[in-house]
RNA sequence: GCGGGCGUAGCGUAGUGGUUAACGCGUCUGAUUGUGGCUCAGAAGAUCGAGGGUUCAAAUCCCUCCGCUCGCCCCA
């Protein structure tokens, strides 16, 4: 057993069976998109390590401790896409898109990759849905891109979810901020957690999320960087409060949403159930970048976007109870008995589908019992039979498997794709 | 990266030291001459996640590894 291969840790196949929640992902994708003026992009599986490492940031978990890095055999250093936007960013720059009449909108679904621990909702590759909004910093942007997840999920049945809403300032008020913030928590460094000790040094904001006891006492009175935005970003944030509560959309302004990566600024966002126990519920989330462009080298340029886990989108459908019927394999099974009708069964066959009408042919030498078996299990609606008789009389039953009773008849061959065409439509 | 739980045929389970590891679903075959679904009969399929140890004897106890899972961290 242990010398067979399995999938690598953290990825999964995704079976026939699971394939009709994809489908219905990614229709919705494209419906959701296309509505909202969004066109596709997609971008390499893998890029320039310096892409993740000045877009994303390299202090931050996922450049610094979950990212792919590999040399290729021509000494490149090459990273697994971690996260879209960076990509995203690069491909609007290499490409002139400045150019293009702004702002530019941008989707796909790409394969992300995190060397992570594995656990429900978190796999070391997942798929994910972006959308990124470059050149604007139309507060009516950031509120149309958190309505294509709203809408996106109401499309596919999930229900009870918040928008969390924060801001994070403009970068100079930001680093104010977290000055006065590390001011604070600086005289109690040795009362709090492991964690938020270093948090401290790393990542300051992040103390404000801490779920650690000893952390609480602290929180409450810290400084909360909502409650100081400069007056632009608070004229931002407003607008887009506005624009959500106009369009109907639930939200809830979250003073602590703090987002892993270093470029954000203004509006950031999570879409979360409502009832979520779970540690990974997070169906999507992103924010506004608007210095991320010229950190990669552009002219300064605001962007907006997010991130949503297909994965995890389709766990909340199950959740919510969404489920497909299992498509049939074809609409006709071919069931033939007669030596050497091979021939005249593949040419049949290769008629049918000719005409629109999925058709599998049931396996040479079987039985006819097992092959009408197959036919049967396949869900097809109507099982063709050749056998000797009908093979000399250049003729084949038609039996509709639908019926209770069996019905069939004997039809030409040359007549048979018409009639089962007819039937199919009837 | 840290801590806990779990791991028996494709799937779901039973079996907690002692004969050829059991059951359901599924798969395959058959039930008088060339016909599915229901029923019946039969078959295949598991070195009990892997490796090592304890024991006269291990799926069952111990250790290591692998995988899944829950919480933390982080994130989608």
């Amino acid at each position: 057993m242990s010398s067979r291969f399995q999938a690598p840790r953290g990825t999964q196949d995704v079976l026939p069976d699971m394939q009709p929640y994809w489908q219905a992902v990614n229709d919705a994708i494209r419906e959701v998109t296309h509505l909202h003026g969004f066109r596709r992009i997609d971008t390499p599986v893998f890029e320039n390590a310096g892409v993740f490492e000045k877009g994303s940031g390299d202090t931050t978990d996922v450049v610094e401790k979950e990212m792919y890095v590999f040399e290729d055999r021509g000494g490149e250093r090459l990273a697994l896409t971690p996260e879209g936007t960076p990509a995203i960013c690069r491909a609007y720059l290499e490409h002139g898109m400045a150019s293009w009449p702004q702002p530019v909108r941008l989707y796909t679904t790409h394969a992300m990759f995190r060397y992570d621990r594995p656990q429900k909702g978190r796999y070391r590759q997942h798929t994910q849905f972006d959308c990124e909004v470059l050149g604007s910093v139309d507060p009516l942007v950031d509120a149309e891109v958190i309505g294509i997840l709203w809408d996106l999920y109401a499309r596919l049945g999930i229900k009870n979810i918040t928008v969390r809403l924060g801001s994070l300032d403009d970068l100079e008020s930001r680093r104010s901020y977290i000055e006065r913030l590390k001011d604070y928590y600086r005289p109690h460094l040795s009362k709090l957690s492991e964690d938020s000790q270093r948090r401290f040094a790393r990542n300051p904001l992040r103390l404000l999320d801490s779920k650690d006891e000893r952390d609480q006492p602290f929180k409450e009175a810290a400084p909360k960087l909502i409650e100081s935005l400069s007056p632009l970003a608070q004229e931002h944030h407003d607008a887009v409060q506005g624009a959500l509560a106009a369009a109907g959309i639930q939200f809830a302004i979250d003073p602590l949403l703090v987002r892993g990566l270093d470029y954000y600024n203004r509006t950031v966002f999570e879409i979360v159930p409502d009832d979520d126990e779970r540690a990974q519920g997070t169906l999507g989330g992103g924010g506004r970048y608007d210095g991320l462009i010229e950190l990669l080298g552009g002219p300064s340029t605001p962007g907006i976007g997010f991130g949503s886990g297909i994965e995890r989108i389709i766990l909340e459908m199950q959740k919510n109870g969404i489920t497909f019927e299992p498509s049939p394999v074809a609409q006709v099974y071919i069931v033939h008995r007669a030596a050497g009708a091979g021939p005249k069964v593949f040419a049949l066959a290769s008629e049918l589908r000719a005409a629109g009408v999925p058709a599998v042919i049931g396996e040479t030498g079987k039985s006819m019992k097992a092959q009408m078996r197959g036919a049967n299990t396949s869900g097809a609606r109507f099982a063709v039979i050749i056998g000797d008789d009908e093979l000399a009389a250049g003729a084949a039953v038609l039996k509709d498997l639908a019926s209770e009773d069996g019905a069939q008849e004997t039809l030409p061959l040359a007549s048979l794709a018409a009639a089962i065409g007819a039937r199919l439509r009837a």
